[in-house]
Parts: structure tokens; C-alpha cells; sequence
DNA sequence: GAAAATTTGATGTACGTAAATCAGAAAATT
DNA sequence: AATTTTCTGATTTACGTACATCAAATTTTC
């Protein structure tokens, strides 16, 4: 049988008041007492049994999900995400609200990194924007002992304490070996389409996309990068000119959001040679157009994943407890059309018998 | 507050006593009773605590993973991970048992089921061979209402509860795809290194593999399949006798294990055109490999991933709870080299402090 | 309508931990 | 040495559920 706290008192000789004080910070033991405790606690190998600790408690952990607003479809998947963990908060002794702020706005993201903080939540999960103002709104977080998860986009050199996200250089540099490749023996320029150099995200994959384009296929030259604010109108405008000013174009990627926008600009064109496109994030237009074959290859992000990671990441940090690194990696979805999952998910034989448990 | 047993029972207008029986299935209720308890329970949501439960009724869920046993890298790696969680059994209240049976062989693994049903365990997690005996054997236990999931490769026509492993006829398609594009304009014949047609996951990726190579790139012929066991030695004669035999072959599509044998034969080639190799499961030698450019990309299924996506679903099943689907559906990872994730995890900020929780 | 059988209620203990109270022991201070 | 302060022990209640026991009420059976 797995040790008891009342097994600690006993290694250690003291009573089981005391152990409680040294496993609950509680003030009021004397040194040689704690650490007499401690040695217990390590010799027998003790484990607190956090569910029966937060039974005691009737802990909930209260969470909020910082996120930008806007109708990015990527985004608006994620808050479903979100929202669907909050369906779930029952179960999970979780209270997750949701906070939503201008997308691109570092002062905005400020506020409500501030205003979460008065709330003293037991972590925040924001998708962060790259800038010295919001670094310093995390590390006040951080000041309280509040953990902290960026989602989707990183803050480097803050104290985050951790990242519930793709590698995004990784990202850019595997749509470059699949945009060379794909392109074979065809030449011509490339365009690059993003949202905004302000995030963290897009700048990793654009960085990882040129190295591994000048490194291994020269032949292609980059055009200058289109950026369209992850607006889709915006987006649809820049792509049209830049496929009618450079018709020679073969191929565009698309490493931010406003897809649509490219989709648009993509079947209007008429003329002109092949151009392979390389797009990032499985959404209904994004889907349909692998589909279609106007896109070659989706790269992908599971936001429900992310966010399913980012509440577990919080909770072993509220808890002190150690998280599983393989589990908590995001990993980059490469979609072709040949291996686009359902719609719809289930493929259990039956439904779970609600009540039976044995 | 979330509703417990308590205000069941006011709810329904009986004693907490009663609603125990009803909870759980316990004799001496009357049939208009148990509807009125049942009713009850479905008009104010209760949703029973599990952690709760599971503190009162000290429950452990012993499982039972049955693995083939032999010196195949992936399999290896796969009872590592089955390990890993057994290490963290304590906090995870399982007691997990590991039994290994000779590959491709459905009598060993026969008689590993009917072994593992005689211990009663809270549920299998099972390699499956495709065969009427092990079908039969695993529908035996869930006879016993001993829930049952594959792992890596499925059972069609058992009534296993579930399934955790990746859609394998989409990954023999992404691999064709992957194949016919990377191919571009070369010409050339195309061979396939498989384990053997005895399992299901092999012969699906097969399926899929053909399918799209005859509609999309019918300009590859597809050579007869290699049929390596598993076994590195045989592959590593097969693929060399095949690349002597047809020195204008143009891609290799290695779709079981025995890795280490087509990549001794790639390694030994000496002419002949440049081929063009895609193989399955990311292990030390694929990855190598990889980096070497002596393969061109690698399809990979998590292991880990797996078997912890096949515990969560079989104490699901056994507490008669419902799962998150999209959380248990395993993906295909496709690594090129540019997204090759690190050997070695952990990319947090901070170890957890031991103890602080609150 | 009485006896037997069944159903229901009341109550207590347990699981492992948290948290509070109060009394007593040990230190530190004067 | 007496007093104050700090530490420690003993004990209790609680969290939500499981499970057992025994008494009381209800239904069924003859």
C-alpha cells in the first residue's frame, strides 16, 4: 500500500498535526522538526494523493484563457475549445473564464493580463503578443506565484512557465522542404502571405521558411513578405496583386490566418502558371480547399489539444507536481487530402453505460 | 455547487441509502423507487465525483497490455512507454502487467487473452493479430464485461470497446502521395517492404499505399510486395535482391519494421538512381536515417501517445464514463527532417516546487 | 388478517487529506 | 525562577462516495 500521512508521522515520531504543518507550508514548526519531517516524507517516498487533497479542499482551480477577438476561424476554434473545457469543468474541478481582447494590441493584452491578476486565479493561459510591455505584465503574474502558459504564440524572455504551442521554426522550415519538393524541377518565385511581424508565431515560421528556402532550393527567390492582419479582404487584395504583378509566381505560403482571403484571390486567377500553396491551420475553408486541390498542404496546430494541454500544465503547476514533457509537446499536423480526419469524431463500439462502475 | 447523493436523495424524496442502491446497482429497490431516484438524478444533473469514489472504494484498476515480444524497435519503444506508466501507477491508481507473445503468431496470443481474462482485470489492451481465434478470445472477455482496446493495430469484427492506434489506410495514402509528389517527374518502379499480411495495420497502409499510387501517379508500377517479417536480416536481403533485380527502381515505401535492414541495403548501393524512401515509426535508426537524407520522410504513430490515450479509455470504460473523442484519435505524424522533434523533452521554464499546492 | 418476504430508512465507518481548536510541552525571555 | 512565547500533540470535522448493519415500514403471500 502506497504511504498515508499518518505513515510519516510514525517514521518521523511527531504527530500527525505537525506533518500537516511541514506538507502545508503551515507556520509554527521548528527547524530540526521539518526537516526530521522531511527526511520521513523522502525515506518512505510519500506521495500526496491529490485527489483526496482536493476532496478535502473542495478545491476548484480558477482559470482564465486570455484570447483575441476578431472572426479568425482558428482563433473562434479555439475559445470553442475552450468553452468545451468548460463544459467539462464539473469534472475537472475547473472554473475557466474567458477573456477576450483586440487581436494585435499589445496594450489591450496588458489590461487584461492586469485584471486577470487582480482576480488571483490559479493560472492564465494567454495567447501572447511579442512586446516588452506584455513580458512585464506575465512576470507580474509570475510575481504572485500565478502560473502562466502562453498559447499558440510565445513570449521569449518573459517568465512564462510554459508553452502550450508548435515549434514554429520547425513549422516554417517543413513548408519550405515541402514547398521545394513539391515544386520538383518547376522554377519561379515564391510568396510568402502572413498576418503581422508583432507575433511571435508568424516570425518563427517565416524565419524557419527563408533559411530553409535560401539553404536548399535557391532557385526559388522570395518575394517581399504580403502582410495581411489576418484580415481576409486585406489578404484577398495583397494576393491578387502580387499574383497579377508577378504571374511567374509557383508557389505561396500562407503561415498566418485569413485564408480565405487567399482562397478567394486563388480561384479568381485564371491564367498563369501552377502555383503550389502550403497553408497553415485545418479550418472549413482550408479543408475544402485541399479538397479542391487549390491548397497542397495544411499544416496544422490542434487547438483542442493546446488548450487541453495548457489546463493540465496549469494544474500541475498550481499543484507542484511534475508534468509529462512527451504529453505536453504540441505537434505539427501535416494534412494532405489523403489523410484529412473526419469531420465528426467516434469510432467506439458503444456508448459508455452512465452509472455502471466496477 | 455541483449536486451530490445528498441532494439526490432530497431530490427524489428517499434516503441517501437508497440512492446508494440505485448508484450502484445494488439489490432491494423497487422498480417505481429505482425510476423515481433515476429520474431525479437526471432532472438536477448529478454527475458522480470518481475521484471521490475511488478514495472509498481504495480502487485500483489492474489492466493488462499485451505485447508482441521480439527485438522490433517500435514494439520495443512501446512497452517502454507501457513502463513509464507504470511508473506512475501510484498517482494514477493503476497496476499495470506487461505480457509479451511471439509476433504474428494468433495462438500465443489466444492464449495470452484467455489468461489474462482468468486474472479478471479492470481491462486489455491488446496488439492484435487478425484471426477468428482472437477475435473469438476477445469478445470472450467483453463477455465479461472486461473492456478491451487495441493498440496499434485494430480487430474489425470483435467487439473491442476501442481502437488506439492511427487510421493506417490514411497513412499507406499520405505515404503514396508523399511519393508520387516528392517523385515529381522521374519515372521508375516503386517497392513496398512489408511485416506481413497477417496483421491488419499492414495491409491497410498497403491498401491504402496502392490505391492512390494506381489513381494519382499511374506511372509507377508497384513491384510485388516484400514480405520482411519484422525482421531486419530478411529485409535487409529482400530489398537488396530487389534493387539488384530492378537497379531503375524509384522509391521504396518500408511500411512495417525492420528498418535497420532496408537501410544497411540503402547504405550498400553503390548505383542506380537516386531512390526516393519512405518509411514508418520514428526510431533511432529511422531517424538517422532521416537526417542522412537516406530517407526521404517517416510516417510515425505516438507510442506514447497510444498507450496512455489506451489507459484513460479503458478506466473510462470501466467507470461507465464517457471519453473525449478528438483526445483519443491518434494522428499520423509525418516527419521530414526539418521537423524532427528533439530527442530529449522539457522545454519549461522551472521545475515544479515540491509540495507548494494552493 | 397474520406471517413472511421485501423494500426502505437511519446510522456509522472508511478512504486520504485539510484545517481548525485547544491543551500541554518545550523553548526563549525577563 | 517565573513568565511569556513558540512549538507540538491530540482530537474533531469535513470533503463526496461506498458499503455494511439493523430496525422499521411496506408489500406480498397464504
Amino acid at each position: 500500500m502506497r504511504p498515508t500521512v499518518h505513515d510519516i508521522a510514525a517514521a518521523a515520531g511527531v504527530s500527525l498535526a505537525t506533518v500537516d504543518r511541514v506538507l502545508n507550508r503551515r507556520p509554527g514548526v521548528r527547524g530540526v522538526t521539518r526537516e526530521k519531517v522531511e527526511q520521513a516524507i523522502e525515506r518512505i517516498g510519500y506521495i500526496r494523493d491529490v485527489a483526496a487533497a482536493n476532496l478535502a479542499k473542495s478545491r476548484v482551480y480558477p482559470f482564465v484563457f486570455i484570447l483575441p477577438s476578431g472572426d479568425n476561424s482558428f482563433m473562434r476554434g479555439l475559445e470553442a475549445q475552450v468553452r468545451a473545457a468548460i463544459g467539462r469543468s464539473p469534472a475537472e474541478r475547473t472554473a475557466i473564464s474567458i477573456v477576450t481582447v483586440p487581436a494585435f494590441n499589445p496594450e489591450a493584452l496588458v489590461a487584461a493580463l492586469d485584471e486577470a491578476r487582480a482576480t488571483s486565479p490559479s493560472g492564465v493561459a494567454v495567447v501572447a503578443i511579442d512586446s516588452p510591455d506584455v513580458i512585464a505584465a506575465v512576470d507580474r503574474l509570475r510575481g504572485e506565484r500565478i502560473p502562466v502558459v502562453t498559447l499558440v504564440s510565445d513570449l521569449a524572455g518573459s517568465k512564462r512557465d510554459h508553452f502550450a504551442g508548435v515549434d514554429n521554426i520547425a513549422a516554417g522550415r517543413t513548408a519550405a522542404s515541402l514547398m521545394g519538393r513539391f515544386l520538383g524541377g518547376r522554377s519561379g518565385p515564391v510568396a510568402v502571405l502572413a498576418g503581422s511581424m508583432l507575433v511571435r508565431d508568424h516570425r518563427e515560421r517565416l524565419d524557419g521558411f527563408s533559411a530553409v528556402m535560401n539553404e536548399s532550393f535557391p532557385g526559388h527567390a522570395l518575394l517581399p513578405v504580403l502582410e495581411g492582419q489576418d484580415d481576409p479582404a486585406l489578404a484577398e487584395q495583397l494576393v491578387g496583386e502580387a499574383l497579377a504583378a508577378s504571374p511567374e509566381i509557383a508557389g505561396i505560403y500562407s503561415l498566418g490566418a485569413g485564408n480565405r482571403g487567399l482562397i478567394a484571390a486563388l480561384k479568381r486567377r485564371r491564367n498563369g502558371v501552377p502555383v503550389c500553396v502550403i497553408a497553415h491551420e485545418l479550418t472549413q475553408h482550408t479543408r475544402a480547399a485541399l479538397n479542391d486541390g487549390l491548397i497542397d498542404a495544411i499544416l496544422n496546430q490542434d487547438a483542442g489539444h493546446e488548450v487541453r494541454s495548457a489546463i493540465r500544465v496549469l494544474k500541475a503547476k498550481a499543484d507542484g507536481v511534475a508534468v509529462i514533457g512527451a504529453q505536453e509537446r504540441i505537434r505539427i499536423d501535416i494534412f494532405l487530402k489523403d489523410n484529412l480526419p473526419f469531420e465528426r469524431d467516434g469510432h467506439d463500439n458503444q456508448e459508455p453505460e452512465p452509472g455502471r462502475q466496477d
